[in-house]
DNA sequence: CAATCTAGTTAGCATAGCTAACTAAATTCT
DNA sequence: AGAATTTAGTTAGCTATGCTAACTAGATTG
């Protein structure tokens, strides 16, 4: 450890808020995977699915660009979610693209893994106030900006 | 969907919240990991190194927990650390435990890793304000609270 | 209509997660 | 003391996810 600082003010240091963000992404992510676990899906198809299902159809390039993952992957990703029957591969007028859109199982296996998700966060949300509550969701609104200017 | 709420208060539903954490998790890792690559060494492995720099020596067990993973999974990641030379491996008095120690390299590549992770956090919250900035650091405290009851 | 660009896939590599099964050391129980 | 059990780590083998390079096929451009 290089830095000595007698941490005057803990937020205000961008290096231990960008310490503390990947620490905790990395953790929340890790906990949460142990419930989505049971939906036997992965968590990269489980993201991509839920952008066709909140989100709408769109091409496998434009699924790459929001999941920020290359195509190749995103191609594998989909794979895996067409043989669950989870999402759909249609034909378009520009032959090189392809449609995708989620299927109507898929949308039932995603509401149902974001019920397990939530019923794990909301008991640890509950022992917090109403106060800090409402700060952690403008800590999402926050984190939202912080991270499509990353 | 099922739930039709008109967002009254968007941070008060713990759906959405559950949503938004999980989400910005992972598009933040994401992104982070185009800087980490720069490092060769992939994020669990530098996510374990950062525990035993931070927090010093300990068992392979113990690592284990501090990263939610399996003992397993632990192993090998240890194994990638020891062969990129920036953890080393030490007999303890129990037989069976191991003593994981980050060498110098280790503390220093985790270093490097850092700044790139910070200059590119930095980047993007330099165009919130103060207060914003201060908002982040004290949410990344709620943060970790939120995951610790998890 | 030939050359080029664009979208997606295939192939092949590495990391990372898991469970099951094993080895070896320590502890507990006769 | 010696057998049985428990504990710590590793090895083997599976799946999922990342990547780049190289390919196919359709659209666009010169």
């Amino acid at each position: 450890m290089t830095v000595v600082k007698p941490k005057s003010f803990p937020g205000r240091d961008p290096t231990e808020i960008a310490d503390r963000l990947h620490s905790a992404a990395i953790h929340l992510l890790r906990r949460v995977r142990v419930r989505d676990r049971e939906s036997g899906i992965g968590p990269a198809q489980l993201s991509a699915l839920s952008v066709l299902v909140f989100g709408g159809p769109r091409s496998l390039g434009e699924l790459a660009d929001a999941e920020q993952v290359r195509p190749p992957t995103m191609s594998r990703i989909v794979t895996g979610l067409e043989r669950a029957g989870l999402v759909r591969r249609h034909a378009t007028e520009d032959g090189r693209r392809v449609r995708l859109e989620a299927s109507a199982k898929g949308r039932k296996i995603l509401e149902a893994g974001r019920q397990r998700r939530v019923e794990s966060l909301a008991k640890a949300l509950a022992s917090f106030t109403d106060k800090e509550q409402r700060q952690l969701g403008e800590l999402t609104d926050l984190l939202r900006e912080v991270i499509r200017k990353l």
